[in-house]
DNA sequence: TTTTTCAGGG
DNA sequence: CCCTGAAAAA
């Protein structure tokens, strides 16, 4: 028996909204000490997303036996739109599950929505990722880094982001013309949130597909900031902690040309 | 000699809004003392909508003869479409007409705006419908109500209304799931408007065509609150209350299977 | 299906 | 006040 609530239902309805443009099926694995993890990869295999909802996430969790839930984020999407955000929301779901229970409470209106959701089997490749080492760590309003996502797709499908020593420097061309916007590392002391720190042990010169960039980005409403590491050639990390876990987006970099 | 005219625009684009996608041809009947009023039904004969716009919906009204006007309510609504909502609207017709006269005038712009529209012969089968009594009736914010009807749809092309004491149970059952929401009557004292009443002699168990009640629920703009009045294998009545009027659905329930 | 408009939330 | 997401229109 699993039986996950949610002080809120509108952590769930962000997460599933922030990953189901990149994955269509993931398995959901409930366990009682780690609460519930996903793993997930995107069709073109260049994107990965690994979330952890630590029981503290909860108001309650229990899960008297490990599960893996099949789900169609399409569908589970569609469930949670009908929740409300100051909605209680519970996942429940038997030993040997056919289906996942979503139930929706406002107190204050006295309505119950519940939902049954058809589990699927669905193929999982677990990869294990080591927490490595980056050359850099950059912290940054996660809405700021939405903004330059955006904007900077409108000038190409690929973004290149340089870091040295006290700024990041985010780089498009395409055919309407080039930008580039630089923001410099600085310590917001009314607003810690609104700091922009580098930590830098090498440069850095990566360059990512936009459109993943723009799904990561999706993202941006679960945290305040967002803690980007990066390292030349080898997949980038974007984390967005949440209280008591993680959404991170593991992206490969793109590979060509000019950079050597 | 028909003119009827609207303190603003905004009902009679709403209202034909709210109707044009159920109907394409209708007449209005006017008269003196009855105002204006329609009957029409739908293709499949299954949703009939029945406005009463009694004169004291209007600023002015005047009807010196009483008046059939058949209207295409596409054409009408596009001509609505160009008034302001804050703009007068006055309909005129002659005693025997061949056009509709709609007239839009914003009086702080110094603008008027015409338009004439042809009139059409349009077979009407007025029903005569009788104030049935009814085995129960629920009083909700229309909101909430279109919320539940347009939610429940993504998951089936039918919707299941339980009544009883003191809920409403809607239910869907479809491809990706099953749905139910419960909502219960309840009393809200600081905005009356946000209440739920329920009224029950008879519990009852009926199910509509959820394309019908997307319908339906496009006249949500027009009044804050919907009442719905449900037997069991009889038509259902959605009741938007206007300021001397009224707009009713009337739908027949789907009639089939296991719902003995 | 894509675009535009409107309502709700931060 | 701005932004985002949902519903209507093309």
């Amino acid at each position: 028996m699993l039986e996950g609530k949610f002080e809120s239902a509108s952590l769930m309805k962000r997460l599933v909204e922030a990953i189901k443009d990149s994955v269509k099926l993931c398995n959901f694995n409930c366990s009682q000490t780690k609460g519930i993890t996903l793993q997930a990869i995107d069709d073109s295999r260049v994107l990965l997303i690994s979330l952890k909802l630590d029981p503290g996430c909860f108001e309650g969790f229990r899960c008297d036996k490990n599960l893996v839930l099949g789900l169609d984020l399409e569908s589970l999407s569609k469930v949670l739109k009908q929740g409300n955000n100051e909605d209680y929301l519970t996942l429940i779901a038997e030993d040997a599950p056919d289906n996942l229970l979503v139930v929706f409470e406002d107190p204050k209106k006295d309505r119950i929505s519940e939902f049954s959701l058809k589990l699927m089997d669905i193929d999982s490749d677990v990869l294990s990722i080591e927490d490595m080492d980056h050359d850099c760590s950059i912290t940054l309003p996660s809405s700021d880094f939405a903004k330059v996502a955006r904007d900077m797709r409108t000038l190409s499908e690929s973004l290149q982001i340089l870091v040295t020593k006290d700024s990041v420097k985010f780089m498009a061309s395409g055919p309407i013309g080039t930008g580039s916007v630089i923001i410099k590392a600085h310590t917001d002391l009314k607003d810690g949130k609104e700091s922009i720190k580098i930590d830098l042990n090498k440069s850095v010169n990566v360059t990512f597909g936009a459109k993943y960039l723009n799904d990561i980005v999706k993202a941006s409403t679960l945290a305040e900031t967002v803690t980007i590491k990066l390292t030349n050639k080898i997949p980038a990390l974007f984390e967005f902690k949440l209280q008591g876990g993680y959404l991170r987006y593991y992206l490969a970099p793109k590979f060509d040309e000019d950079e050597e």
